[in-house]
DNA sequence: GTGAAAGCGCTAACAA
DNA sequence: TTGTTAGCGCTTTCAC
C-alpha cells in the first residue's frame, strides 16, 4: 500500500533531491542554482535548470522560508468600510507585490481591537515579512505585537519610533490647492467644504488643507459652509442637505472624499439642482467609480498606485536589508487635481 | 555574537519546545493541544495553554504546512478586467476563507497564458489546498498543470471531468424572468437586450434566458432590439446608442451586466432622456455601485457571496475530506431581482 | 566551485 | 494517555 495515495495523484512529487539526482549534482548545488548563486559553473546551471524543466520540479515555499526565516509574504491592513478606496489600494499593493515575488495577506480590521489582534495573529503566524497599516486611524496598540517581534511595518500618516518602522506622509495640500483654483478660475466665490469626522487625523489635515488654500486664493471662509460629515454617501447626502437650508449657500463644494462627494451628487439630483450647471461639485481621492458618476466627478486624486508603491517599497527595503541605519524611513505620496465633469462657472457670481 | 540578532529583537521566538519545556510535558503533547486532539488530559492540556499564553506562543504555519502536507491557503483566479464585480467577489471569497482559517493567493488571469501559467506557479509553489477559477471563461489548458498534481478546483459554469475538479452552476434564469416580468407588470412591451460578448459562454446563456423570459411572458422579441456589447461600460453607451437610431425603439433595456447598464445610464443622461421616466433600465450581477448610480440601478442580483461561499465550499469539502467518493461536486447559485430606481411604467405604451 | 551534513519547527507513527 | 523519534524540503555553514 502506497504511503499517501490520497493526496497527490501521481505518487510523490518532485524535490531537490530528485533534481539533484538527475543533474547527478548535489542538492547544495540545486539550491545554489534556483537561488541565482555566483559560485556555480554554468556547466552544472545548465544541467540543473534542465533536470528542473524535465522533472517540471517547484521548490517548496514552505520549507524554503522555515529554513531562511523569509517567506515573501507582505501583509496588508486596511480599514473594514464601505469605502471602495481601500479594496482599490489592496489591489494595487498585491500587483506590486506579486510582480516582485512577494504574495500578500489582507485583513480588515474593523478598528475591533479582537479582530486587529486576530489580524496581527494571522500575520505573524505565517510570518510575513513586513505589514502594512492602511488605517489611517489611531493606530491600535495590537501593532505593539508586529513591532515587538520585530516585523517591519509601515504605516500611513502615523510616526512610530521604532527602527522597523516606516511612514508614509500624505501631501492633500497641493491638490486641495489645486482644487481651489480650479473653483476660483471658474469664478466661484463662495466654496462649501464637507469636512470628514474629526476623529480621523487626515481629515482634520484636509479641512485645514481647506481652509488655508482659500486664503492663499483670496478667498474667504464661512464657518457654516463646512460642515462635518463621515465620510460615507449618506452623510454627503445630510451635508448636501444642511448647506441647502442657509439662505446663503455657496456655489461650489469641495468634499472631504469622493462618497461624499457622490452623496451630494444623489442628493442634488433629488432637489433637482444641475451638476454642474447649478452646483459644482469636487470629491476626494479618485475612487475608480469616480469616472462612471453622472456626470463624471472632479475629484483630487490620492494615487493608490503611488500609496501602495511606496508602502511596498517601504516594507521591502527593510525586509531585504533590514540593518542598514541610514534607510529611507519616510515616504511622501502627493495628490492632484482630476477635472472631469462636475465642475463649471456659477451661474450668477456670488 | 549572537547569531541572528538582526532578524527579530528579543533573541529566539518560543517554539513548541519551549511551550514543551514550560508546561513540562513532550512536544507531542504540545502539538496535540494545539490540534485539539482529544487524547490529550485536561489536566495536561491545561499546563499547556497556559504555557502558551505566558510565552505568547504561536504555531510556525510552514512548519506545519511542510509536515502535514496541508497549508490552509486557498487560491482565487479571476479574469483582470475592469468589471468590479471580480475584486468583490474575491473580497467575499476572502472573508469567507479568513472566518474558517484559512488565507488565500489572488491571481487575476488577464487570459495570457503566461501570466496563467505564473497563477499556477505560484499557487503550487505555495501548496495551496485548492483554487477557485472564476473566469468564467474559455478555460485554459494551465488549469492541467494544478489538476495533475492533484489539487482541488472548483469552476464557474464549467465542468471538467476529474474527480478533484467541482463545478458551480449558474442559475440567471430565475433573475431575467423576474426582471422581464417586472417590466411587463409595469406596462413595457417593447424591451432591448444588451448582450455580452458571444465568446462567453455565460453572455450566450444570459441572452437565450432573456429570450424564453420574454416568450414566458408573451412579448415578442426584436431582431434588432438585441445587440451584442462588450460588457464595458463604453459598450453600454456604444449599445444604447445603436438603440437610439431606431425609428421603433424599446421603451426598457436589460443589460447583460451592470457596467453595460451603467453605460446606458450615462449615455440616456447625455442624450437627454430621463431614466426611468424615458426609459427604464436593468442591470445584471448588482456591484455594489449599483446602489450608488443615478438613479439608483434595478437589477438581477448574481450573490457574490452566494458563489464565494459555494466556491469555499466545494475547495474545502475536497481538501479536507479527499477520498469521500460521493462528496458533492455540483453547486448552483441563484439570481434575483433588485428593484431600485431605473424602472417606472413606460410614457406610452407600446 | 562543490558536496556533506546540520538543522528550521512541526506532525504523525510507533512505543511504552 | 504520553513520550520518542523520524522526517517534511529546503538553506546554509563548513570542509574539501
Amino acid at each position: 500500500m502506497p504511503r499517501q495515495s490520497s493526496r497527490k495523484s501521481a505518487g510523490k512529487l518532485p524535490d531537490i533531491r530528485a533534481v539533484a539526482a538527475m543533474a547527478k549534482v548535489s542538492i547544495a548545488t540545486v539550491s545554489r542554482t534556483i537561488n541565482n548563486s555566483p559560485l556555480v559553473s554554468e556547466r552544472l546551471k545548465k544541467r540543473v535548470w534542465q533536470a528542473i524543466k524535465q522533472l517540471n520540479y517547484l521548490p517548496n515555499t514552505h520549507a524554503r522560508t522555515l529554513v531562511s526565516g523569509r517567506s515573501r509574504l507582505l501583509g496588508i491592513i486596511v480599514e473594514n468600510i464601505t469605502n471602495p478606496f481601500f479594496p482599490e489600494l489592496v489591489q494595487s499593493f498585491e500587483e506590486i507585490a506579486v510582480a516582485h515575488g512577494y504574495e500578500i495577506l489582507v485583513s480588515s480590521s474593523s478598528s475591533d481591537a479582537a479582530v486587529l489582534a486576530t489580524c496581527a495573529r494571522r500575520m505573524l503566524e505565517r510570518k510575513v515579512d513586513g505589514v502594512a497599516v492602511m488605517t489611517f486611524g489611531e493606530e491600535e496598540p495590537v501593532l505593539d505585537q508586529l513591532v515587538h517581534r520585530g516585523v517591519p511595518i509601515v504605516l500611513a500618516e502615523f510616526k512610530l519610533d521604532d527602527p522597523k518602522a516606516s511612514t508614509i506622509l500624505l501631501d492633500y495640500s497641493t491638490g486641495i490647492h489645486a482644487a481651489v483654483r480650479h473653483l476660483a478660475d471658474l469664478g466661484h466665490r463662495s466654496i462649501g467644504f464637507l469636512a470628514g469626522p474629526r476623529s480621523l487625523h487626515s481629515a482634520i489635515t484636509r479641512e485645514n488643507d481647506f481652509r488655508a488654500a482659500m486664503q492663499a486664493a483670496g478667498l474667504s471662509t464661512q464657518k457654516k459652509w463646512t460642515i462635518e460629515c463621515d465620510h460615507t454617501l449618506k452623510g454627503g447626502v445630510s451635508g448636501f442637505e444642511q448647506l441647502r437650508r442657509l439662505t446663503n449657500r455657496p456655489s461650489a463644494i469641495i468634499c472631504s472624499n469622493d462618497m461624499t462627494a457622490i452623496g451630494v451628487l444623489r442628493a442634488a439630483y433629488m432637489a433637482g439642482l444641475r451638476v454642474p450647471e447649478d452646483l459644482s461639485v469636487i470629491g476626494l481621492d479618485d475612487v475608480d467609480f469616480a469616472e462612471y458618476t453622472l456626470p463624471p466627478l472632479t475629484t483630487i486624486r490620492l494615487s493608490r498606485v503611488d500609496l501602495a508603491r511606496s508602502a511596498f517599497e517601504a516594507l521591502r527595503l527593510q525586509a531585504e536589508d533590514p540593518d542598514n541605519p541610514r534607510m529611507q524611513r519616510e515616504f511622501l505620496v502627493s495628490t492632484s487635481l482630476v477635472v472631469r465633469g462636475s465642475t463649471a462657472p456659477p451661474k450668477t457670481k456670488a
